[in-house]
This record gives structure tokens, C-alpha cells and sequence, in this order.
RNA sequence: GGCCCCAUCGUCUAGGUAGGUCUAGGACACCGGGUUUUCAACCCGGCGACAGGGGUUCAAAUCCCCUUGGGGCUACCA
């Protein structure tokens, strides 16, 4: 390959980077590192409706957090900016115009209500909608005249008419469109902007992409969008393109936004008392738009969804990258998976870091058929890459996740820290490990006991008064190494003709609150002589009519 | 409805471009057992697929056609 390549991911600031945005990213990024090509970041934000002020900062924190870096684009630059398509309208009206100049666009002047007309007209006959092109062409007095009775005005792109439109396709091969079908598209909207098909050809162009790796979704858009490049470049040929497959969610259907809101409606349904003022309260809405949610009128923002959600204690699932952050995911584990899903690297190996990501990445093994994402399997690749990781890197990104979730733990240092990350070895996200460690986090009185703990651990035969003795024989060692309480709680099961669990059990729910925690000889030295006893004490204080 | 894409274990997939070496391999999940101070992890074992029907061929998971099923697009969204 003779040329240098060159890819770009674009999305449209609509709202936070998705699973399927991300994966895109992902595979024009791994195709440009691997070939030694360049990498770009466009914003596509033509539709000033759908645009998110934060989407565009977020989309970039995300591909960062990733560690997906792009070589030109906001922020970093380039020869070939703005990359903002809502900066270049200058550059789309040069070609607009001598599109409209040759005769190969015209305007119109239908509004969205006459065009939906004409499209259940063509539904009724069973056939698909194509705009009938005028015999005479509009000119640009009549646009002008139209533009003053306050009309709408669109310009439209003249499909030729001449033979199929073959798209080359490097996963698919060669797929064939027929033009009569496809029809002159709008190419410029009547507030002035372009189109996507029309904003995507003109910078792919000028930008120089060579590789378009995309989802499926845009296969139908690619005949088009090779007629218009045709219609207004012949010094190069268009891109190489490659329609990925889709991936679906586990719920069944498309991965989408929605589901996270669906999931807590049902949530909700299921609920016998649901305190609307108090959920309106934590998600920053009114108790009437917590009515309307759950009759499924409306949705509020993802924040009070969000919000609402861990409030109920409900766990959504994970569709946006923030998500799998905040559900505790590593990058490498999302990167590792998602370039999985599509794509293989030919051999038996599927836990792979990013340099042998990046060095075994090809083209020709991309999957064809779509994917679904299986949120069980990525819990398997976030147990693995939590190992594989280097501990400062997994340190990093533990004191970001507590920041983000604001635990108690966030206030323990490097070293105590770091200490927790290891004694959890084969933990699956970094929600299990701050869940196995808060305790230690806690005012002795803060901890909450869990009603299945106690039932199955305090109530039981003599629970209670090995606690007891437990507690006497922790105020009496010398030192509270891990070894010396091991010792400890191993020879006074052995004396009681007990397992070790009959012991340790009642005073690790004596300290947690819970039967999950952090191994329990470290539990003990990490919260110390003073409030071990303290919490064994309020632990016998409170269950002891039943002891 | 129209146009387009796809089809191997429950899921992700290897194998398909050069048909035999595939009684179809791996991973996750699941089931059983082991290990164990909790959860998880870990170890051993098991279950489990070429959507259906026609061709082509000595031979088809692999090539062709049809059916069925799934997905995408069908906007002055991208």
C-alpha cells in the first residue's frame, strides 16, 4: 500500500459515546496505528436540533479514557480543520454551488408535510418513496422568490441515472444498487446546512480518509454518497469502505440508550410503595415527572435516571462508555472486548492488550454477521485484565472510580489502597472491591447489618458466644499481625471442635455487617485492636437477647 | 411494503477465499466435582452447533439456488 492511510471516526454530539461509537472508534483507530497511518477526530454536528452543548467534551474524554488520541481534530489540530462540520459551511456551499451550477442539484420547495404525503402515497402502493425530479429545473431566481414568500428551500442532489451503483466493500465484496431506487436525496437543508451524506463526502474527500470503517447502519448510505463523490471528484477514487456488523443487546434487539430507562420503569413497576416525592427529591425532578415515567409518558435525563436508579439500589445496564467507569470496568478491558466483537485475530487468543491488539489488527478478519454483547463475558475480561494490568495502572484507575462514586474509601492512601487491589485478586470489577472494603471506611456505629447475615451467621448455634470469646482472646494478643490473629482464631476453632468458618464467620459480620468482605485476618489488623473490639462489642450489645 | 446485509454450540467465534486432515476447535455461560475464613478467583470433568430443503461433486460446514429466520436502512437525523 503505496498511501499512507488515513481513518477518522465522526460522530454527531448527540449525546454520550455509545458502545457501538466507541467500537467504531476503536477499529479506525487500531486499522490507522497498525499501518502507521493517521487517525482523525470530525464532529459531525450539522443538526443544530439534536446537539448536546457537552456531548463533543465528552465524546473526547471518553475516547481518551479509552486511550483511543487522535492525530488532527478538536483540540490537537491539523492541517485539514475545522473539524467541526458546523465550522466548514463555507466549504459545503463552494460545493453546493457548483453542484447547482452544472445541473447536477436543483432546489425544492416541498415542505415536510407535502414529502410525508408522497411517502404514505408510496407506501400504499408498496413501494418504496424516490422523489420525482422536476423536468424543468428550478433556478435560482425561483429559489430566491420561494425564499421571500417564506418558503422552504432545499437543494437536492441528481442521482444519475446511469447503470448500478457497485459499492465496493472490503467485508462484503461487492454489493449492487440500483439509482432509480435510491433517488435525489437532499444534500442542503432549507436552515442552510448540509446534509450528513452530503457534509461526509465533501471532507472525506478533503481530508483525505482512504479507510471508512463503519456499522452496517450506513451501508445504504454508501451508494449515494460514491455517486456524489463521483459527481464532484475525479482525481481520486472514493474510500475504501468496510460496513461492520451491528451489535445487539443481550436484552435482546439493538444495543440502545433506552434501555437504561426501561430497565428502571420496570424496576419500578415491581416496587409495592413507591415514595414519588422522595425519587423526584434524589433525581432533581418533579414527583409529577416520576408519574409520567413510570406510565411510560415521558423519560427524564440520564443524570436523574442515573440518579433514581442507584438511590433504588437498581443496577442498569451499561450502554454508554461512562457506564462500564462507573460500573467499574477497566479501559483495557473495553478496548480488548470490543475490538472482539467483529474482528479476531485468527488464532485462539482473546485476552490481549493494546500493542497486541494493534499488531495483530487486519481487515480481512472482520465478521460479517452481527454480535451480541454479552455483559457476562466482559465481567470474565475485566477479571482478567485487573490481573494483567500493571498495579500502578489499576491504582489510577481505582482512585478515579471511588472519586466518581464517592466512597468512603477514596480517603485511604496509596499503600492502604494498594494493599485492598491485591488481597481482592480475582475480583471482577472495582464495584466488588470497594463493596468488600468499605467496611473499614466506616464509623464503627455506621455499620448496617444485613438481615440475611445475621439470620445465617449470628443466629447460629453459639455464634454469639464464640464472639465472644473472640473478642477476649483479640483484646488479649500482644500484636494484631495477620498471622497472630490467624493463629489465633485457628487454634480456638480447633479447641471448640468447630471449622474455622464457625469462627470467623460471626466476627466478620461483627465487623462488616455482612458475610462479604476482605479476608478476615486483614480485616481485623486494618481496623485495629480499638475498633475491632469497639465493633464486636456494639455487634453483642445489640444481638444479645438472642444470644 | 421496498431496498440491502447476514446465518457454525445458549453467547462470541475458528474452519469457508484453494471442498477431503472437521466423529467441527477455543472462550464465556451453564451443570457436576475439588479447593476454601466469606464473596470471587482457581483446578478437574461434563453438556452443547454446521437453520431447513434442493442441487454440483467420488466427497459439502465449506460452492450454487430456494425457503425460513435475524438485522439494517427506508428523514430537511447522523
Amino acid at each position: 500500500m503505496p498511501e499512507t492511510v488515513v481513518t477518522r471516526f465522526a460522530p454527531s454530539p448527540t449525546g454520550y459515546l455509545h458502545i457501538g461509537g466507541a467500537r467504531t472508534a476503536l477499529f479506525n483507530w487500531l486499522w490507522a496505528r497498525r499501518t502507521g497511518g493517521k487517525f482523525l477526530l470530525r464532529i459531525e454536528d450539522t443538526d443544530l436540533k439534536r446537539n448536546t452543548p457537552t456531548a463533543t467534551a465528552q465524546v473526547m474524554a471518553d475516547l481518551r479514557w479509552l486511550g483511543i488520541e487522535w492525530d488532527e481534530g478538536p483540540e490537537v489540530g491539523g492541517p485539514n480543520g475545522p473539524y467541526l462540520q458546523s465550522q466548514r459551511l463555507d466549504i459545503y456551499n463552494r460545493y453546493i454551488r457548483q453542484l447547482l451550477d452544472q445541473g447536477r442539484a436543483y432546489y425544492c420547495f416541498e415542505t415536510g408535510q407535502e414529502l410525508d404525503a408522497l411517502r404514505a402515497e408510496a407506501e400504499k402502493q408498496k413501494k418504496g418513496f424516490v422523489y420525482r425530479r422536476p423536468e424543468q429545473l428550478p433556478t435560482d431566481q425561483d429559489a430566491e422568490r420561494a425564499r421571500v414568500e417564506g418558503r422552504d428551500v432545499t437543494v437536492r442532489f441528481a442521482m444519475p441515472q446511469t447503470g448500478p451503483i457497485v459499492v465496493d466493500d472490503v467485508i462484503r465484496g461487492q454489493i449492487s444498487f440500483d439509482p432509480a431506487e435510491l433517488g435525489d436525496f437532499i444534500i442542503q437543508k432549507s436552515d442552510g446546512f448540509p446534509t450528513y451524506n452530503f457534509a461526509v463526502v465533501v471532507d472525506d474527500y478533503l481530508m483525505g480518509i482512504t479507510h471508512v470503517l463503519r456499522g452496517q447502519e450506513h451501508l445504504m448510505n454508501t451508494p449515494s454518497q460514491k455517486a456524489l463523490w463521483e459527481a464532484l471528484f475525479t482525481d481520486r477514487p472514493v474510500p475504501q469502505y468496510a460496513h461492520m456488523s451491528v451489535t445487539v443487546s443481550d436484552a435482546g434487539g439493538k444495543l440502545s440508550k433506552r434501555e437504561r430507562p426501561q430497565t428502571l420503569r420496570t424496576a419500578l413497576k415491581a416496587t409495592a410503595n413507591v415514595d414519588f416525592d422522595q425519587l423526584a427529591q434524589v433525581g432533581g425532578i418533579t414527583a409529577d415527572e416520576v408519574r409520567s415515567f413510570l406510565a411510560g409518558d415521558t423519560t427524564p435525563d440520564m443524570p436523574a435516571i442515573d440518579a433514581i436508579a442507584k438511590h433504588l439500589g437498581v443496577h442498569l445496564p451499561e450502554i454508554n462508555i461512562v457506564d462500564f467507569f462507573h460500573s467499574g470496568y477497566l479501559p483495557e478491558t473495553m478496548v480488548n472486548f470490543m475490538a472482539l466483537l467483529g474482528w479476531n485475530p485468527g488464532d485462539q487468543r482473546e485476552i490481549m492488550v493494546l500493542d497486541e491488539l494493534i499488531r495483530s489488527f487486519d481487515l480481512s478478519r472482520l465478521t460479517k454477521s452481527n454480535s451480541l454483547f454479552d455483559r457476562k463475558k466482559l465481567l470474565a475480561f475485566n477479571t482478567e485484565h485487573l490481573r494483567l494490568t500493571s498495579p500502578e495502572k489499576v491504582l489510577a484507575h481505582f482512585k478515579a472510580y471511588l472519586r466518581h462514586v464517592e466512597s468512603p474509601v477514596r480517603g485511604a492512601d496509596d499503600a492502604l489502597l494498594a494493599r485492598i487491589i491485591k488481597l481482592c485478586d480475582g475480583a471482577r470489577t472495582f464495584e466488588d472491591i470497594e463493596r468488600k472494603s468499605v467496611f473499614v471506611f466506616l464509623d464503627d456505629e455506621q455499620i448496617a447489618f444485613d438481615e440475611k447475615a445475621v439470620q445465617k451467621v449470628l443466629m447460629k448455634d453459639r455464634a454469639l458466644e464464640i464472639l465472644r470469646q473472640v473478642r477476649d482472646e483479640l483484646a488479649a494478643l500482644p500484636e494484631l499481625t495477620e498471622q497472630a490473629i490467624e493463629e489465633m482464631l485457628r487454634k480456638l476453632a480447633e479447641a471448640r471442635q468447630v471449622g474455622l468458618g464457625k469462627v470467623a464467620q460471626p466476627l466478620r459480620v461483627a465487623l462488616c455487617g455482612t458475610t462479604i468482605s476482605l479476608p478476615i485476618f486483614d480485616s481485623v489488623n486494618m481496623l485495629g485492636r480499638e475498633r475491632t473490639l469497639r465493633r464486636i462489642d456494639l455487634t453483642l450489645e445489640r444481638f444479645k437477647a438472642h444470644g
